[in-house]
DNA sequence: CATGAATGAGAGTTCATTCAT
DNA sequence: GATGAATGAACTCTCATTCAT
């Protein structure tokens, strides 16, 4: 393929995540992408052949780019409440602005394979919702070492685990949902950090 | 429009209503509607000119059907947890069962208009999102007074309500959108309702 | 249906024939005959979705249209010869004159079904091969029969029935091929005819 | 253009060859022309700028590889009986595989030109059909030698030799042209055969 | 010379929407 | 009121063809 290719593919994965961001999956056409990358047709049929394809690499590429950030810090001995104030700190600015959220794009893009039964993610595994079941999976995850280490460090309440962390991710989920049809009071993220911090802190 | 135009409006609305919940609000068509309904295209029209129409009167059916049980049950005395039980129970079996939910259609829906800009709601009132955000004050008031009726009685702790209710309403909202996509084990609704109870109990 | 329907349906079969004989199958396009017929792409789809179909459904109503004339003939028993004359003179016309003939059409359309393995007949029956097939054995079939009555009548040679029909068959067929592609000369038909006169007549 | 540019040319042909034989001549793209040679699409416009090109050069090819074959016979003073068997053999063959055949090919290339009007053949004659008749002519004009031959060695009959040559060019072109689109029963050329030796042998 | 990135024309297809009957 | 025939706009997708590197 060649690097320029590599690089216009690039391209069209940014401006595509821009609009998906915007419009959500199904609004976004193939036509949509060539005006914005300012290809043509043929041009950009060359790299990707549906809308599918393209939002299924995205995904791939921000799954991948996840968090050793916080295994580093952990590495290092921070304290669990700082970690967690800077974790929370970012959940808040992401449930506040919507408008960059892919929330709705990912919703239509699984529930539309859920109904359709297709499975078009570029052949690279097997359906996607076992990709956001993986998701979900590793950021539970990712909470449950971290709350271990807050918990071995004397700096977090020995709860129930499981709990809090399906209470963290789907609040702040449902959040980031409304966020982009709703105007969302600056107070509801906030009400909701402080309850998990009010759960978690010692 | 007569008793039968009406009659014909509700079938539509019930018809497009199971479209909507199966497909979400986009890939629904006045098409479908027609093979769903059996109404000729010509028909159809006759009493809702767009999907958008539809879908918008089938939210201000669906919300002003809302409980006025709650308030009978207060009324009667019933004991905070029993009604609690019976709220959170309801929630439960809704976040297990994605199908029939209308969660990504109501996204859909109230997403397609902010990017729009327009308004197309049947010029009933200005704009779906201030629809939306009165439901959720309305389910707000609703749990206010239900946890005050609960502490009154002695039976709910007096924690910071809106915290617990903005943590309710917005994890049950998350848990119902995951669910239309993504496998959703028995636990996580439990856990959250666990949660929910541990917190308000006394 | 209805009758308008049917006739719009049958108005799409003429133009398309027009056309499918002047350019064969491949090169006419919905298009073409959306222009052709004057309807709109909507109006064409209505009725057929591609012009396999229409082709498919074109080729149904020409082989339903065919020879009982020559049973009627011999139930009337007008002499073998004339009849012979008769048909004869038909091929004859028919050899002479590529501009009508659907001959590189048939063979563009079921060859394509060949290398692609689909059946896109309509799902009437199934697929092409057998329908030409099976045009091929009432072919010889009639001519087995008509040749049985003119030796019964001792007007005709008991030769080698198959051999002759064969012969009759694929040579009417090859010059009618080549008559949609290079001039041919009167006197190929004549030639053809006068040989197969001279096998059969005593 | 120097040894190795004829030899790509060459390649490119065979390549062609086999494409156009499976799929006919409209089927076959300049793009399938790329993949099955290899060739970039730069790399193939340098020595062709269509597919007519290609295959009006193929038969310019094929023609030109025409039979001194039985000239060499006839001159060898080998049976006419012999050389026949030989011939028909060789037809025989060829009937019964449609797999090989260009015949569906080279009714598309000819008949698009007539329709279209263009003449597109490299510009090395006028137009196709005439090279399509002088193919013919030529055919002729071997077999009339050859029965000339057998006639004069008193091995043949002295029919009307016109007539049984059409008759053998005819019906074996519409075998071949059948045996692509339908299964063809092995007794059809035994026939067929059957039938020309009769008429041609003392 | 060869490559492959890019263009743009054009075919296929689906629907919202209108309108004569 | 109701039907379904018809329109036309918009999208998807595929190639022939060109051209900078």
């Amino acid at each position: 393929m060649g690097k320029k290719g590599e690089e216009t593919k690039k391209r069209i994965r940014q401006k595509a995540l821009s609009l998906f961001a915007r419009k959500g999956f199904k609004s976004v056409t193939m036509k949509d992408i060539c005006i914005e990358t300012g290809l043509s047709r043929g041009g950009l049929y060359r790299y990707y052949e549906s809308t599918h394809q393209i939002f299924s690499e995205i995904m791939d590429v921000l799954m991948n780019a996840q968090d050793d950030e916080l295994a580093a810090k952990m590495e290092k001995e921070v304290p669990a409440p700082a970690i967690l104030d800077e974790i929370l700190g970012r959940y808040e600015k992401e449930m506040l602005d919507g408008s960059g959220s892919l929330s709705i794009a990912i919703l239509e893009f699984y529930s539309e394979k859920q109904s359709d039964g297709r499975s078009d993610d570029g052949g690279k595994d097997g359906g996607g919702d076992s990709k956001l079941f993986r998701q979900y999976i590793c950021s539970k995850s990712m909470w449950d070492n971290f709350i271990s280490y807050g918990v071995k460090r004397g700096e977090f309440k020995n709860i129930d685990r499981e709990e809090i962390i399906d209470l963290i991710l789907f609040s702040y989920q449902g959040v980031r949902m409304f966020s982009t049809i709703m105007p969302i009071d600056k107070q509801i993220p906030r009400r909701i950090i402080s309850h998990i911090k009010k759960a978690l802190l010692v």
